[in-house]
RNA sequence: GGGGAGGUACCCAAGUGGCCAAAGGGGGCAGACUGUAAAUCUGCUGGCGUACGCCUUCGGGGGUUCAAAUCCUCCCCUCCCCA
């Protein structure tokens, strides 16, 4: 394996980087690997809780991908062990374990969406569980040894709970043990992560070196802020973009992001050179969008799906023209909700029967409060009262708030 | 082991017998405005066949009362101080 001169390598590995401990040392590493030609081993851990990956997670693969093309190892653990604990990182309270089950079910989606980013047939992946499942009691013990509690108190949301009188519960503590275990079991060179694991990495380098070995170099990324721009994306705030969602979707999210916010997209989810991403600030703030949306749209769907992508919104939301396909309800005569039989035959249904009917909206009170703030019209045509009534028999197209669309199929009274 | 403080709706947080479906903030949703944004303004934010009506909700069970988030009791959980 030849590999590229240090200064060529150490640009493309700063990239996008938010912290590199310490950087003196992965110089030397680096030049060790090029003089006897070894791959450094590059290690990242994915915690299984998420069985979608979003753009959130591709900073982190996508600067797993620059060491992959340098001609590094980089090795994927997924957390099938440590998932049994929940890492409360960024947490301000105690996560609930997973099970078994839901973890081994997890990891498998994880595993099959990691290719859209990184090259798989040159990856290697293990399971946490391998060499964790076998440590003893006293294994741990011994581990844990190595650690204080003054030095997990250090630990910003630790210290930040223990401040605050909430629970931190001790089998917390192992987290970062495990995880640091893991850099020993596979003698890790650099350990990737965002910077809300910078504690752990670096309980990394602790535990190595009390096994001896040479401590792994933290390289950190920034967290990815979501779609509101202001906490960090992740499924459990829904202001996350999903790599397997449709193309028109991931276009769509990408243009309701702030105009500040796309910068920062920009930068750290495409390889648009600085000097273009220059040109697109002094352009119309809209066509710079446009271009981050359909660029990272073809990440994941190719041009192609890009451009579809892009036609629809501009049909759909520009124009504010019709989705192209609308999903049919159909609404039974005897009422989907437990065979009530309303309304009576032939009888016309109120509208918002029909919104609740059609799953439009989940209950009755909500239909009411969705009329009443004029955000429902059928057959493109506000409706004024919560009075107003459909005939059977017709199919009306509704239309709910900005983006909720159904065509609505009411059968006849018989 | 001893002493003290707590557990309220999606989240934070008021409320300590009726005026409480429960203040306020956040978040969310909707409307206006716009570049589909952001910011801003306004409204809504438990459920129910459309309701100055009924039902469910203040950690869990039981009780007192005409009436309980509020009082009593047992249980579960969390935090602090001391040992």
């Amino acid at each position: 394996m030849e590999f590229r001169s240090v200064d060529e390598q150490l640009p493309i590995i700063r990239r996008g980087a938010a912290d590199i401990i310490v950087e003196a040392e992965l110089v030397q590493k680096l030049e060790r690997s090029r003089r006897t030609r070894t791959p450094l081993r590059v290690k990242l851990g994915l915690d299984p809780t998420a069985p979608d990956l979003h753009l959130g997670h591709t900073v982190v693969l996508r600067k797993l991908r620059d060491f992959q093309d340098l001609g590094h190892q980089i090795i994927v653990i997924i957390g099938d062990f440590t998932g049994l604990i929940g890492d409360p990182t960024g947490r301000s309270e105690t996560r609930k374990p997973l099970t078994r089950n839901e973890i081994l079910a997890n990891a498998e989606t994880y595993r099959a969406q990691l290719g859209k980013v990184i090259d798989m047939a040159r990856t290697r992946v293990e399971f946490n569980s391998t060499w964790l499942g076998r440590l003893t009691f006293e294994n741990v013990i011994r581990e844990a040894a190595n650690l204080t509690v003054a030095r997990m108190l250090q630990r910003e949301d630790f210290a930040a709970r223990y401040i605050a009188e909430r629970p931190i519960s001790l089998h917390e503590f192992l987290y970062p043990i495990a995880q640091a275990y893991d850099s020993v079991a596979l003698n890790a060179d650099v350990e990737m992560g965002g910077t809300d694991q910078t504690f752990n990495l670096l309980v990394g380098r602790d535990l190595q070196r009390a096994h001896g070995q040479e401590p792994q170099i933290a390289l950190t990324v920034p967290l990815l802020e979501g779609l509101d721009g202001v906490q960090k994306m992740s499924k459990s705030y829904g202001n996350y973009v999903g790599i397997n969602e449709k193309p028109e979707d991931i276009y769509g999210k990408l243009m309701s992001v702030s105009d500040a916010m796309m910068w920062r997209y920009f930068e750290l989810l495409t390889r648009v050179p600085e000097s273009e991403i220059g040109a697109l600030r002094s352009g119309h703030p809209m066509e710079a969008k446009k271009r981050l949306a359909r660029t990272i749209t073809a990440q994941y769907h190719g041009e192609r799906g890009a451009v579809d992508a892009e036609e629809h919104f501009a049909r759909v939301h520009q124009q504010r023209d019709m989705p192209e396909e609308i999903e049919t309800a159909r609404v039974p005569a005897s009422g989907a909700a437990g065979g009530k039989g309303f309304p009576p035959k032939g009888s016309a249904w109120p509208v918002w029967l029909v919104l609740k009917e059609a799953g439009l909206v989940p209950s009755t009170s909500e239909a009411r409060r969705m009329i009443q703030q004029g955000a429902v019209e059928v057959d493109r045509r506000r409706v004024a009262s919560t009075e107003e009534t459909l005939a059977p028999g017709g199919a009306y197209l509704i239309q709910v708030g900005k983006r909720r669309f159904k065509r609505v199929v009411l059968e006849g009274a018989g």
